[in-house]
DNA sequence: AAAAAAAAGTTTGTACTACAAACCATACTG
DNA sequence: CAGTATGGTTTGTAGTACAAACTTTTTTTT
């Protein structure tokens, strides 16, 4: 191995690292859903934080990358949107964590 | 402790991250710099991979929120930018670095 | 039963930001 | 002395996060 790579790998790595995922609004959203295997809209919004057109967007932009799942019923006459991770979007949450303790680690 | 704080506190404490930080490039930035003591222009721009224009840009922000130093000197005929954590930049980082392995642990 | 307000989101407008291209100043080089 | 290299900074632009405003249906108030 060059003498830069192993050290400095999770450093540059940096740059390449997931972006969709790297943002702070949807990182908490990735993190709710990984945990909670589905949830929706309105306990999403609450456990966030987030305004509802703010989150509207995250959950727009996760589901067009392929990340989450967008589910609309109704609970008796009420709309109810439920999100879920795809297996996609998991795996790439797993990285995402994998990276960035790595980067943790060597500091 | 009420239900939500303890389990969701580092969840959503992640709207209050510093972005200042969070954001890769600097990131990156930080991690040199937290390792090195002290580094000059050229070799942060090696290491990170960042352009010229981004590289500067991005020191002009950490400079101006008081996070690092730009000492600029002569080696010499040719310029030399010499770049330094500030105390305030130090501290910042390791509650970063707290924060998101906090939020890691949690998961 | 009409009017008003609430619920559950989506769309739109805006202010900010990351990035590279273009620029600038000085120093070498053929 | 023309051209290129060095070490940056400034400027222009495309993209993004966010909340305000809008939409649609339902519930409540009068």
């Amino acid at each position: 191995m060059s003498s830069e790579t192993a050290l400095n790998g999770s450093i540059r790595d940096l740059s390449k690292i997931n972006k969709l995922i790297h943002e702070p609004a949807r990182l908490m959203i990735f993190a709710l859903l990984s945990t909670l295997e589905s949830a929706d809209f309105l306990f999403l919004m609450r456990q966030t934080a987030l305004t509802q057109g703010n989150l509207s967007s995250h959950i727009k932009k996760l589901e067009n990358a392929g990340y989450i799942t967008v589910k609309k019923e109704f609970t008796g006459k009420r709309p109810h949107t439920i999100l879920a991770l795809t297996n996609s979007g998991r795996t790439e949450f797993l990285g995402y964590q994998k990276q960035i303790q790595e980067f943790l680690n060597s500091l």
